[in-house]
This record gives C-alpha cells, structure tokens and sequence, in this order.
DNA sequence: TTATTTTTTGGTATCGATACCATTCTTGAT
DNA sequence: ATCAAGAATGGTATCGATACCAAAAAATAA
C-alpha cells in the first residue's frame, strides 16, 4: 500500500452520488450545500482519505493561498519570532507559508522572487529593502500585494510593516548620552549587506552629532562576516586598541552585544560601572538577569501578526 | 501597470513564433531546442517578463518541486539552522520549501500535515516522531518520500536522518562522570511534549545507573513552558533547594544551560570549580569563550543539506 | 392552484503547462 | 539519388478543481 494514486474529487463524488461540483462547495461553501448531502460527502470524504489537490484548485480559482515570504536568514531569533508569528497567523486563515533565504545575497533574491512567483502566491513578504533593478520590475509587474518588513522604506513598493531602524539607533545614542557616557562607540554595522543594520548605525550617527559629540564607529572597512558572538569580541577588542577610553558601546545587535560582555569580563571591565552596552533585536538572553546589557526590543510576533492581517 | 494578468506560455510562443510546446521545453530542457529557436523564444520571455506558472505545470507532471516541513518552532538556532541548510540545497536544484511550524501542538500536526499534502509535495520532512494515528495513517497513505529528521525513530516512517538523543543523553552524562562529578542533575525535559529531551534524560538516568549514582532530574512535574533562558535559572534554583550539594547539571538544552549559568553567576557558584554545566544543541553562544559550558554541537546545517539529499 | 422567487444541484468550459504521439526536417550511409 | 535513423517541432488530450450558467426542486406569494 501506499503507491496508490491520489484519490480525486471525482471519486468522492461517484461514492457519494453527487456532482463534483457539490464536494467542491461542501470544502469551500458549506452553507450553500443541503445538510443530508454534505453529510454524505463528508463521509465519503473520510472513507476514501480524500485530500484535495491545491495545485488544480489554485490554477482554476487563481487563488493559491499561498504566501511567500524572502528573508535574509532564518538563523536569526527575530526572524524566526517574525516568521512564527507570521506563519500562525497565515495558517489559522488557510494560508500555509513558502519560504527562502537568501543568505543576505542580493543576487539570490531576484532568483528567489522568481521561484516565488512561479508558484503564484496570493502575497509576499521582503525583509529586506534594498532591491536590485529586477526585483523592483518584478514587484511592479505583479498584482499581488508585496509587504516590506522590518524597515519602513523610503518608498515603499506596495505596502510596508515595520519601524525606523534609523530611529530606533538614533533613540539608543541618545539613551546612552543622557546616561552620561561620554565615549560611545558602535560597533558593526559596516557591512553594505546589512541594510537595517547600517540604518542603525547612521542613527546613532546623526544623535551623538546632534549632542555635539564624536562618532566612533567599528569596523570601518567593509566587512564580509555576519553579526555573531565572536565577532562582537573581536570588535570590541579592535576597537578598544584604537579608542581605550571607550565608555559606553552600542552594537549593532544582540549577539555582537553579548560578544562584547564576554570580551569585557575576559578583561575586568566591569559593566555597567565602566562600560554601557546596548544591542538590539530583543534576544531572550539579553533580557535576562545576570547581564547589565540595554536592548531594544522588536516585537517579531506582532511584525508577523501584523503583516499576516495587512495581506 | 501592474494591474495586467501574467503573462502565459502562449503568448510568449506567439511572439516568438513557435509552437507552445516549444517554449516549455526550452525551459525544462533546453538541448531539445535548437540555438536559433531558442534564442527567439529566450528573448521573448524577457520581452515579456514571462514568469512560468507552476502551478499548471505542477498539474498536468504531478511534479510540484515543492518540499513541505513541519517543525515544531522556528524559533530555535539549530532548527533553523537545519532549516537554513535544507532551504538552500532544495533551492540550488530548483525546489522551494513550504514551512508549517507546530508549535509542539500535535493536533496541529495533523492539520499541517493535510494543509501540506494538499499541496503535492515532492516530498515530506517531519522533526517530530511521535505521531498521531491520523498523521501516521496519512502518511502511509501517501506514495512521496517523508524524512523524520532530529532524532532517529524506532520505526521510521519512510526515511530518518538525525541522530539518537538517548546516545547524546548517555555520553553526556558519562562524560561528566569520567570528569569526576558526585552529584549531576539533569534539568528540563520532563514535559511530555519535548519527545527529543526526554530521550536526552533518558540517557543521562541511564548513564548514571550504569554508574551505580542516582539520576537526579528537575523538574519532575508536567511542564507547559518550553526551555528557555528564564526557565534554567528557575530549574536550577528549584534543583538547589532540594538538592544543594549539585556539582554537575546537565541540561536539556543550552538555553537551560545559559539560564543556569546566569544563575550561577548570581549566586557566585564559580563555573567550572564548583559546578560543571552541561547543555546541547551547539547554540553559538555556547561555543564562545567567556563561558564554561560542555555542549553537544549538533549539526544542524549538514542534518539540512543530507535531508535535502536524501529526497 | 398558479406564478414567482429562492435554494440546490449538475454540466461544461476553463485555468496553464506538460505528456504523448505524429509529423517534418536533417544528416549520413548506401 | 534513395532510404533509414534521428533530431526538432507542433497538435491535442490531459491533470483536478472551480467559475459560470442553466436546470430542477423547494419555498413563498398571489
């Protein structure tokens, strides 16, 4: 068993004496279908184990109930925050939710908006704002709503869920100044490929210039690696060679952040005595006890939530 | 603009002046065609923006190139991890990955599984491995391959790539023993929904009887909440009262073991001296320095990449 | 009772691409 | 020059569900 062919909407039909039409309606529209048939089709739904087929539903109704969704990675706890929230939401109402990464390769993207659009979903959702040529003719000539997360664009393509990550880092500099630091670093955020990342950090920019103080930014060489713990470390120590007055540190994310409260302790740098650290993405470890490390946090599951309802 | 009905293969052929056929195979396989046509209809499909539906084609080849996932939560680094691998290598040879997540529901699990399979996938990837009558029945019923993945099951499905937990458990618990521990702990994993961590612990209790040592586990009662960093510093606390002269916890995961550690740190219980940690899951956190903490790196990626193989 | 509306039901065309078969065009061998 | 074998190409039926329209049945009004 088990090599069978999939049983189709006829064959409940033919058990159930009715037209295909009928099964079709008791799925879709019970309340246009008389209680005694729907019963019957119902049972014969259950006897013969009929699982109906989408993919000839989607391309006679030309509604998919598909969503796809593009997002730089999955390996990153807000993400997946987003994505849980979105893909609950989405199913709760039908939808089921197709998924790619792009590993933050703007290439990859427009080749993954194709494979996306070949399978004509009712919806997509970018993470990342920032498109190629293509992507933005791509979007354009589709008829379907695009929502953008995770950062308010400029000009958004159709519709956008987020916040100002240029606020967001411009709000943090000013937390840290108005706590009396002095010297206060960012750290990452160099990487062209980070877009909301380098929002961020053009915030923090903008408020210690708005305070009249001197930016200090690491690393300032283009920059390959993705955030990491490691790399926070790595940083804060290169960082710290060139600027050892340093007081107060903003990092791009959560994960440099804690690099940097591991690096601080292997150095008896006490925090937050000596030493403010602020990060950002709300990681669960951030929030919890033991470690004096200020974040913002992004309410992933009701990005998800939200951008399940705007589609 | 962006108001039109997609383009089809037809229109494309038209324009190229060839027959509908034609322009199907120069997409799916191209040595078919000879140069000069090919050219005419590539030049098309650019002219145009035609994006293939698959949907169609998913129909008349019953082949969708859609694999379908079912997790628990994607919000855990080593699924998405595996998740991030599986997703690229199905994407390099031209499939997509439609994600459900469960939340450790397994009534979910079902609907999932039905939502999935009304799809037509090519094929199946479950992380779970207690299932439900009606998963199993659906799945026997199925003639597509199915992967359970995280942790070998005793009766497979169909296919099972992974890793046995008890063994994970028992090494781990062996391990802190050979490290001269009196007294370990395991922490977490008595909630019956966490089928992988109860396997870890009934390694661990395994190992330590083998050792003539008694197996101490909290907590011991049902357990709703899932592991978290929060959640190991509350085992750990509830642990010591019971049994204060611990110098060994092994945990169900590394975010226990984080949670844990932090509230070591609290009670200046000084790691590894007086207390050696142990965790799993390979969390990158865990690997950094800064911390004394024993995990089990699992391989989450390549665990991705065989899945993807496998199918 | 008859006329009229409303509900229920089924037939048939259709969505867009691919499978299968038939046809035409090459190319090389005899 | 003639035929065979193979490559290139197109026509048509088909996948399985839904839209649309028409027919039948039931309910309501006159």
């Amino acid at each position: 068993m088990g090599k069978e062919k999939w049983v189709t909407m006829k064959d409940v039909a033919n058990l159930a004496n009715v037209g295909t039409i009928t099964v079709s309606r008791v799925l879709r529209t019970p309340q246009k279908v008389s209680e005694p048939k729907r019963k019957r089709v119902l049972k014969a739904i259950e006897e013969l184990g009929y699982v109906p087929d989408n993919t000839a539903g989607a391309l006679s109704s030309s509604k998919s109930r598909v969503f796809g969704a593009i997002v730089s990675t999955i390996n990153d706890s807000v993400f997946a925050q987003t994505l849980d929230g979105l893909s609950g939401t989405l199913r709760a109402a039908g939808y089921e939710l197709l998924l790619t990464s792009t590993n933050y390769d703007p290439d990859v993207e427009e080749d993954a908006l194709r494979a996306l659009l070949a399978r004509r979903p009712d919806g997509i959702v970018l993470t990342s704002t920032t498109h190629s040529a293509g992507v933005s003719k791509l979007v354009e000539s589709v008829s379907i709503p695009v929502v953008e997360i995770w950062q308010l664009p400029s000009t958004p393509l159709d519709i956008a869920v987020g916040f100002s990550n240029f606020r967001a880092g411009y709000d943090m500099g000013r937390h840290l100044i108005d706590g009396g630091r002095k010297n206060i670093a960012f750290l990452g955020g160099h990487e062209p490929k980070n877009e909301r990342g380098c929002r961020r950090r053009d915030g923090y920019i903008a408020a210690l210039r708005d305070a009249g103080m001197v930016p200090i930014t690491w690393p300032n060489e283009d920059q390959d690696l993705l955030s990491g713990i490691e790399l926070g470390a790595a940083f804060f120590e290169g960082c710290l060679n060139e600027t050892p007055k340093i007081d107060g540190v903003m990092c791009v994310s959560d994960q440099v952040a804690l690099g940097v409260l591991c690096e601080a302790r292997r150095r008896n740098v006490e925090v937050p005595k000596d030493l403010a650290v602020a990060g950002f993405g709300g990681f669960e470890m951030s929030t919890q006890s033991g470690f004096d490390l200020t974040t913002i946090e992004v309410p992933g599951m009701e990005i998800g939530v939200a951008t399940a309802k705007a589609l």
